[in-house]
DNA sequence: TTCAGGATGTACT
DNA sequence: GTACATCCTGAAC
């Protein structure tokens, strides 16, 4: 399947938050293996107004500077001391905005997420761990083998490790506030935060 | 099913 | 030094 163009990520970030359910998250691992999920939840972050994004009032730092790229980049950060969290960089070059991908579930090697996440196959999970599989940001890059390393990928290109295909569109879409960002004043309330059950 | 606590490193004040 | 776009475990209910 063709990546979704840069266009797709040129645009309105809540917009394109709420487009990217149902889309296709594609990793290819350095010895080619593909893991395949189903985006299934998102948030929009908007650096020229929004206090909750690292690039609030286009503040520049050597790690908010993957914000400022050309849209369709991932970015990538560390998070706790311990996890990962992906987004996609949204809006022309120079908004430094992105769509966090909170949680998908997955269509293809599954075992191999499996290992990743938890060292043992997908059979041997726990109904629990089965259920709340890639349901979190940190989840999802542990489970895909991202890390800070792959901060920068361009999702337009099929070579780059990272990209995301078209997908069926959800029939219902949940929306709400975003998670974690107590900090974030008026912008806590901001419902930026899209999901669906599909 | 919910809840508290701890793990852990970096960015930035 | 403090806060952080989190997750797992184990105990209580």
């Amino acid at each position: 399947m063709e990546p979704l163009p840069r266009d797709f990520y040129d645009r309105d970030t809540v917009e394109a938050a709420r487009a990217l359910l149902g889309c296709r998250l594609v990793r290819v691992l350095p010895d080619g293996r593909e893991l395949i999920c189903r985006i299934t939840e998102t948030e929009a972050y908007v650096g020229r107004m929004d206090k909750a994004c690292h690039a609030y009032g286009y503040k520049r730092t050597p790690r908010t500077q993957t914000l400022f790229a050309p849209p369709g980049t991932a970015y990538i950060y560390l998070i706790y001391g311990m996890y990962h969290c992906l987004n996609f960089v949204t809006e022309p070059e120079g908004e430094p905005s992105a769509v966090l991908i909170r949680g998908a579930k997955v269509i293809t090697n599954g075992d191999i997420i499996a290992e990743n996440r938890f060292g043992c196959k997908m059979d041997q999970l726990t109904p629990y761990q089965r259920k709340h599989f890639l349901d979190g940001p940190g989840k999802l890059c542990q489970g895909l083998t991202l890390t800070r390393a792959e901060n920068g990928l361009d999702l337009t290109d099929p070579n780059s490790g990272l990209y995301v295909c078209p997908g069926p569109a959800p029939e219902h879409i949940q929306v709400g506030k975003r998670i974690g960002i107590d900090y974030a004043q008026e912008a806590i309330d901001f419902p930026w935060r899209f999901w669906t059950e599909e």
